[in-house]
DNA sequence: TCTAGTGATGACAGCCGCTGACATGAGATC
DNA sequence: GATCTCATGTCAGCGGCTGTCATCACTAGA
């Protein structure tokens, strides 16, 4: 006889979502999602250091997968396209098949402050991250802060555009689309007329 | 004989960089701030909506100011220039005399994940509202939230710059500089006669 | 001058997030 | 079969935060 069920983590992350989603996030406890499970709410703080974080589980296989994209990009590449490697390497991890759990997922982290500031502090780690890589790979300051913390924001628009009801395009062909944005925004397109 | 003393709400937050500065921020409990003002716990919370905002306020001040400035930059101005004078009239809320208090507060909250969330979360607010004011102004997403954000990053590269020790030139001056850089980064270089 | 607000505060009870400490027992290792 | 491992249960307890009600200097109106 097994003495515990295996992926308890997976099936607190799958009950917390779906509790979050029925009752919202403050009026769910954490021993409300244990008790969902069958475990106690001693053993959701094991596999979670915080009750937000249950929802964010997964963002180092981003970090990881977006920082080797950098990594593989050419060694003589400007920042900004090293970048979009990295972005690419990222949008290989949600497949159109995730879009419906994104969707859920987004509506509540969406109606909660608390939760929308635990997504910042994400998103902040990935551009953190890459900025190191960046540096690490040669480029110099601050154009690795700026480069990497533009590729934050391009990844995050190009997400919501990609949750976006109607939407079909792939997530990297949005990230390519936002990318080409931005350049037109910080560059021909913009400067004329500084006065 | 006047029952209560006034400014309260400036003497909690005087008493918690003091005491975050001594102890930290995790060793010192919201009642221990009240206990150095000579107000109850009850209080603290009255002032504040959590323990962290305490070291938070005045942000709304920085973001009416930075509106301010991006209302009153030239109809035709490009986003990425609108956003510019915004940080400019932003910058004026911080003389040179606040570098040592901006410091002290900056050591405090880098060494507190929780705190550096927060902090991440006010700039991204600041971000939204630049981006609402933008898309007010007539521009069109996703340039709006592009500016916006890259709006965001420059201030917080440029503050970061500011305080760092030995550093002398203005928080306007270091703005010009990094906004400098990350155009250069994204396209043509800069060609800017901004006064 | 009496009276009815007003508003910042104190006092207190209580929920919940989160942690440390210790015990337990099924499976793996030797 | 003895021992080790390690995810879990149990329990006590702190601190963040909130709701509720009382207090009382001060103010405004009758």
């Amino acid at each position: 006889m097994v003495r515990w069920e295996p992926g308890t983590r997976e099936r607190l992350q799958a009950a917390a979502l779906e509790l979050f989603t029925e009752r919202g996030f403050e009026q769910t406890t954490a021993a409300d999602i244990a008790a969902a499970v069958g475990v106690s709410e001693r053993t959701f703080f094991r596999h979670f250091p915080d009750k937000r974080e249950v929802l964010f589980d997964g963002q180092s296989r981003l970090v990881d997968a977006v920082v080797e994209g950098l990594r593989a990009a050419p060694a003589d590449a400007p920042a900004l396209d090293v970048v979009a490697a990295g972005l690419r390497a990222g949008a290989e991890l949600f497949p159109d098949d995730l879009r419906a759990w994104a969707r859920l997922r987004r509506a509540v982290i969406a109606e909660h402050p608390a939760l929308l500031e635990r997504e910042r502090h994400k998103m902040a780690g990935l551009a953190r991250t890459m900025r190191a890589a960046l540096v690490a790979r040669g480029t110099s300051e601050p154009a690795a802060t700026l480069a990497a913390e533009s590729g934050s924001t391009v990844f995050t628009v190009a997400f919501g555009q990609w949750i976006a009801e109607g939407e079909h395009r792939s997530l990297a062909e949005l990230q390519t689309a936002v990318l080409d944005d931005l350049r037109s925004l910080t560059g021909t397109a913009s400067d004329r007329g500084t006065a």
